[in-house]
DNA sequence: GTTCCGCATGAATCGATAG
DNA sequence: ACTATCGATTCATGCGGAA
């Protein structure tokens, strides 16, 4: 049992390093979920010094073969990334990037929209603002775990804003006023016809409180963590930023590591991890 | 002059045949915008005798060289597509595509995405309901003509109260305070009734001529056409299925061709076509 | 206890200018 | 010529305080 103690300490934890090294420290087969959002080509370049999108595919390729080894046969990865313009047109390291990874073993099972609601503002001479990000889905084997029913949305005009309606955040916001006001919320919902949601996911950018660079609204992963594992099952994210998936997963109680390179934005992820900790415990959980 | 009547005499017809064929009877450089949706891989089976997922970029390339020749070196081409699931996974052919259109001198520009509104009920039991479509635009060169104005779409409803109560820095210029070098200028807005949209384009799979089997709402190559082309413009679809791109563009007084290689859809885009015709001339146009 | 309203924020891109 | 830095452009959202 060597090999589950391995996990065991790893487990709830975060780590700052290299994900490429501390993946080398896990066991093979043990992680349900991935989720993550590596950094961008060029881009965050005072947290992580840039990768130039030419040598993108190549710098994360031997990262995407050491989540395979993690990941359990069964399990998921979902990879939010959307290339760059490049001397006027859309760089191709995101479609080298599932080439290479197809070449590995991986399935491009799936592709998501995220598309971004509140888009950056701009006006180019020969583009339109760009309002939408890719969020591939790749998994070991083409029968893997998939709980739809944990997604499901109203029907009706609901299904336009279903993430936004459906956030634990809104749940949590109003009990933390008045329990009341939850109930009644909920009990709203009791009832109503409830449909399967499609691969087009319509979610604000979040702007308040961010110290780090880059937005991913929580959202966006406690979607994905919710589709793909239940309950005390495992999620990783090897490049965990301020740990947005991190909390994500501690607010619907699966376990998580989280991993991240760069020391200033480690110290970020610590600290939105032990305040997200602090008021669950208020709330009785 | 021998080039001009060429084309003269092609113009504002529709061609029974492969665009292979056709459009080496196009002179070079005559095309202001292509917007077509070619037939799926190993879809739609009846009208095109479907082309297998594994060859289909193969077989579409060539006549997208052809396409290539006939544009003229400002003009753009719009190409709706997506891969279908083969095995469990997402084909590759889009990918593959737009690397051999690449190699071809094509720039891969811009990605649109259709959200259908509207998509298919339905389950499965590892896959969500598909509620997207790529719109690959390509160009031969980095300027290219593009109409944005003609686009423009009204102003979101927070301008209303936004604007009323002004705070003394919305009259200067705040620079943002992450090193986007992203600043806001509120004043700016003042006045302003309309906004340029983005690159996800919200529309339902309306589908007028249901004797075709694509469906692809008027609307979608409407948009890319008054985005693309200006009055007199020349706009060819080479699989115009049931002519929805060419009564798009008699319906906004640019010029068409259009060419399809199934007799059946062809005798149905005429009907189409000249029932447009006819409607246009009892509006008085 | 709910709605309203002010306001800071964001994985951008291009062209000009400087080294 | 070629690369690096800099300034200009512009929407919609959700938080938090106020009514």
């Amino acid at each position: 049992m060597k090999i589950k103690s391995k996990l065991r300490k790893s487990l709830n934890k975060i780590v700052c390093g290299d994900c490429l090294d501390v993946l080398r420290g896990l066991p093979d087969n043990c992680i349900n979920l991935i989720v993550t959002s590596p950094p961008y080509a060029d881009s965050r370049k005072e947290d992580y010094g840039g990768v130039h999108p030419d040598e993108y595919a190549e710098w994360l390729l031997p990262r995407m073969a050491e989540c395979f080894r993690v990941l359990k046969p069964t399990g998921t990865l979902v990879l939010n990334i959307k290339e760059k313009v490049v001397n006027g047109e859309r760089h191709t390291y995101v479609i080298d990037l599932i080439s290479g990874m197809r070449d590995q073993g991986w399935l491009w099972t799936e592709e998501f929209i995220w598309h971004k609601k509140n888009s950056f503002p701009g006006k180019w001479p020969n583009r339109l603002r760009d309002a939408w990000e890719r969020c591939l889905q790749f998994n070991k084997m083409k029968k893997f775990r998939m709980y739809q029913d944990a997604v499901k949305v109203p029907i009706g005009k609901w299904a336009e804003t279903r993430l936004k309606n459906m956030s634990e955040d809104d749940n949590k916001r109003i009990s933390s006023k008045s329990k009341s006001g939850f109930g009644r919320k909920v009990s709203n919902w009791i009832g109503k016809r409830k449909v399967y949601p499609t691969n087009v996911l319509h979610l604000a950018t979040e702007c308040a409180y961010r110290n780090h660079s880059a937005t991913f609204p929580i959202n966006l992963p406690k979607w994905f963590i919710k589709l793909f594992t239940k309950k005390g099952d495992i999620v990783l994210d090897p490049f965990m930023g301020s740990g947005t998936t991190v909390v994500a997963s501690m607010q619907i109680s699966r376990q998580y590591i989280g991993i991240d390179i760069n020391k200033r934005v480690f110290r970020i992820a610590k600290n939105n991890i032990n305040s997200s900790r602090k008021s669950d415990r208020k709330n009785g959980n």
